[in-house]
Parts: structure tokens; C-alpha cells; sequence
DNA sequence: ATCGTATTTCGTAAAAATACGATAATGATC
DNA sequence: GATCATTATCGTATTTTTACGAAATACGAT
């Protein structure tokens, strides 16, 4: 893709408080439940549900089906992707 | 703000491949008038005012008035806030 | 097979983003 | 003062985002 609209998309992805906020949290517990950031966040499941949609559509974190739960972590290199495209601006 | 805002609403801002175009070319010429902008991108000419609007208010660029017409720039300062923020999730 | 937990998806409503053309505003020039 | 060029703003239509509750899905345990 053109590197305006993969900046952009990603960019778009971390749009939102909340998705900084999961993604951040991400980073720091390496892993965790979706329950979890539920938990972190004042939204609603389903509200949080979307947003981690949001995410892993941008590929920034990844959802591994652990159980009955969710077990989310950060993708580093779509991370290490973005840092990139924004420190050579 | 909360780091989690300030940087949600940079992202934001750059959340859209025009207003992404339009911080490279003013990164790349230095300062440059609107229409220059204007004629880069195959949009209307108050479409691209609106996302010039946009970035401004983002803090991302600056816009001075010289006579009758208005010469943008890009804000080096917050564009290194948000690769500082960005480097350090 | 049923139940309980965890998560997504659906339906929906309200707000914001995107884009355009038309109009207004500003400043230079005649 | 009229006019031209440049840019912002207004009005509007369409699309997208955000948020919620309710319903569906998936899985483990009983």
C-alpha cells in the first residue's frame, strides 16, 4: 500500500483514547484477556469488543483464542511499522 | 492533556491520507501557500482548507497570513511531541 | 445435554468526518 | 471604489465513528 494510506490507517487506529489506552496497556502486560481491558476502560464490553476489532483490522494487535477467553497481545513489528513511517516524517 | 488525548488527537489528524500528503509536502518545502496544496491534491479547494483546518487546529501546522494569501508550515516542535510519543509506546 | 463465562456480532441512535459547491471575507491592484 | 486572486466559512448530503444493550456464539465444566 501507499505509504500516506498505511500511515494514515494506522494512525486512524490510535485515533481514539480508548485504543491508545488498549494498546498501551497491551504493551505493558505483554498479554492479557480481553476481560481485562474491560475491565480498565468505563465502555461497555461490547464498545471494547469493537475497538479491539479496530485494532487487529490495523494489525497493531492480535487475538489468540485461549479457552473460552481471548487472549489479546500487541503486534511489536506493526508497532515497530508505525514508528518507522512517523519518525521519517 | 492526558498523554492518552494528546496522542489520540494526533493520530487523528493524521488519520486521513490527504491531511498525511499534505504534512509531508510542507515537511519537504519548507512553507508553502495553500493553493500550492491545493493543486497537489485531487480534491476541492475548501475540502483541502477544511483538513488544513484541521491540522492547524492539531497543532501540526501553522498558517501566517502574507498578503493575500496564507503560507502554511509545518510545526516541527509538535510533530516531535508526537514521534516522541509515538517512540516511547 | 445444560449451564455459566467470555467474547463477538447485530441493531440502532447520535455524533463526527468527509466532500462538494456556493458564498463570504481579505488584501492587492487598477 | 471596483475588481481580481486567494482562502475561509456555510450549507448540505453521504458516510463513518462511537456507543450502547440485546442476542448470538464458543467453550469448559457440570
Amino acid at each position: 500500500m501507499n505509504p500516506d494510506r498505511t500511515l494514515a490507517a494506522l494512525c486512524k487506529a490510535l485515533g481514539n483514547p480508548a485504543r491508545v489506552a488498549i494498546l498501551r496497556h497491551l504493551l505493558q502486560v505483554d498479554r492479557c484477556i480481553c476481560g481485562e481491558i474491560v475491565n480498565i476502560l468505563p465502555l461497555a464490553q461490547s464498545t471494547v469488543s469493537q475497538h479491539l476489532k479496530q485494532l487487529k483490522e490495523a494489525g497493531l494487535i492480535r487475538g489468540e483464542i485461549e479457552g473460552p477467553r481471548i487472549c489479546y497481545c500487541a503486534d511489536k513489528e506493526r508497532l515497530a511499522e508505525l514508528k518507522h513511517l512517523i519518525s521519517e516524517l
